[in-house]
DNA sequence: CTGAAAGCGCTTACAG
DNA sequence: CTGAAAGCGCTTACAG
């Protein structure tokens, strides 16, 4: 008969500790939460016996008494496509965990890929099961960042949301990344510079064309070849097509996502267009697969994991009352120059 | 002044679904529990009051009562090196949570990457805090594992791991994936296969190594050709380079990883081999970005979804002291034939 | 600065 | 099958 062992918990409690240091629980409680006033007398005794006992609180215990669920939910907002999630997720989810190490913050996961599920999503995530939420939105109309901030739920979105307001965001800067990737082809003497856009619902698309178009407009160029594309490298290299359909004398493409431009490349390959000298080519990210391409891409690369821990810190400043907090944060892009452009 | 409002949490307690069912509260913990000796009247009018007041229970206080976390842990156990992590943790994290939604198991994230933590690590895993934990774990030698089955932590382990026997793990098939790989290149004709293996630390290096050597010799081809590498592009590269140096004449290459196979195409391409004219190359894991190599890599597939969600219910089945559970599992992989061979 | 005591919202023997 | 009551391990006014 296999039983299931439904053992206590090991290890001490409050009360040992409180003991073994020769105070009250509440003091073991004040010391444990660094509240001040709590001589220094007392606090090393409490730190002493902690050591000695090898304590560590009981966190269901805590949340329970203290009305604080010591967590935050990272939640990933898909809305069915996965698309740019693994290598961007991966990045930011390193991120946020780095700047929880050390604190007493446990990280719950969330996706959400329905629609239909989204109300219990909001249930629980007001429902006080965890003290905040960062959400990893893909689609600037997402609804859920505007549910939740209206749920009064602490929040910091990944990614300019395009729906509400007052909103906390933090994103890359891609408007002045992609500006400073359209000035470098500018700047090594292209002539006809076309882009492959990202859809037109998503913030980082819109910006990122914004840049490329500011860019043209800079240097006195057209700004009128623009193809929109999902992201994936089929839509590059459908768009890619399109683009030289339409002028076949094109001489550099700035592409708004490296895993697009895995697609451009595909078909300007194809075409037997050289690279760059025929065609100069920058993508935006700086995945893993820019390197390794063929020929290696010059793009502009966002730091998603610093992106991870910039929203970590935001929200807990928010739980923390901390006054000054900035507001929305926009990260520095930099260009990475290899052999595509 | 700021001040961080402390609400009660909001929304109905155990004891007002009670009093609206007109039953008492062990009555509704034990239907919410679904445990067995509830008459039906009971529970559909404990039902209709969760349904009615829209109540859902308080984790912290289950916790606590029941001396069951109700979560489980995902620990990533890196070990300084985050190769191949990317997409592979990622596949492997969405199937863990495809196959926790609808559960009231909460998943807590952790990463080790320092030895020195590792013993706060084994003390928090082994502390109540989690009901059991799942590894992915990239080092068969990772010590881990081992700790926690000592410590008497229910655990699974994504990966087979090369220290520590009685531990329950999902792994690919990665000797019969291999070997299927390495068939496909002798029943193309191909007289003088290579390969480049993964480190020899690793279990999926030397499982993956030994299908492609079970196939030479069963072809009765020798199989000498073996360089080992580091699972990255550049390893890749590096490895490609030292066989072709070793064996010009070599005709296919099997790679035990695509992130390498990149590499190796890279290196081929600028010794003018044909690919797959000259050189056959047979990748595995079938990333994306296998679809989008030049030419499209043939390559072996894993479902690391699959192995996530596999992990998953191995581990809840253990929670949940079921009998007969399957020791240590191993997924099936299929060829994905493209243009590489 | 400190302690005694109430209470957080559940689960679980125990008795029926 | 069901209920009354104790208890899980903390935090937090309250009083000093």
């Amino acid at each position: 008969m296999t039983e299931v062992a439904r053992n206590r918990r090991p290890g001490p409690r409050l009360e040992e500790v409180a003991r073994l240091a020769g105070v009250s629980r509440s003091t073991v409680s004040r010391v444990i939460n660094e509240e001040p006033y709590v001589s220094a007398k007392a606090r090393d005794a409490v730190h002493e016996a902690i050591v000695a006992l090898g304590y560590s609180p009981n966190q269901a215990a805590r949340t329970l008494a203290g009305n604080r669920a010591n967590a935050i939910a990272l939640v990933v907002s898909e809305q069915g496509s996965r698309v740019l999630s693994d290598p961007f997720f991966a990045g930011v989810l390193r991120g946020v965990h780095a700047e929880l190490t050390g604190r007493r913050v446990q990280l719950v996961l969330m996706m959400t890929t329905q629609q239909d599920v989204e109300q219990d999503v909001v249930g629980y995530l007001s429902g006080g099961h965890v003290d905040g939420v960062l959400i990893v939105s893909l689609h600037g109309q997402d609804p859920l960042p505007l549910k939740l901030a209206e749920a009064g739920v602490p929040l910091v979105v990944c990614g300019r949301p395009l729906v509400g307001d007052g909103i906390q965001y933090v994103d890359s800067d891609n408007f002045n990344g992609a500006l400073e990737g359209a000035r470098y082809l500018v700047s090594t003497g292209r002539k006809r510079i076309a882009t492959i856009a990202g859809p037109k619902d998503m913030a980082v698309g819109m910006d990122r064309l914004n840049g490329w178009r500011r860019g043209m407009v800079e240097a006195g160029m057209a700004a009128d070849l623009v193809a929109h594309s999902d992201f994936t490298p089929d839509g590059g290299a459908a768009a890619m097509a399109a683009l030289l359909a339409r002028e076949p004398d094109l001489d550099a493409v700035f592409v708004a996502a490296d895993i697009m431009a895995m697609g451009a490349l595909r078909v300007l390959h194809a075409e037997n267009r050289r690279i760059p000298r025929d065609v100069a080519v920058v993508g935006f990210d700086d995945l893993m697969i820019a390197s390794t391409a063929l020929p290696p891409l010059t793009t502009v690369r966002q730091d998603v994991e610093q992106l991870g821990r910039t929203m970590t810190w935001c929200l807990l400043g928010q739980l923390a009352g901390e006054e000054g907090l900035p507001p929305s944060l926009l990260l520095p892009t930099s260009l990475v120059i290899r052999a595509s452009a």
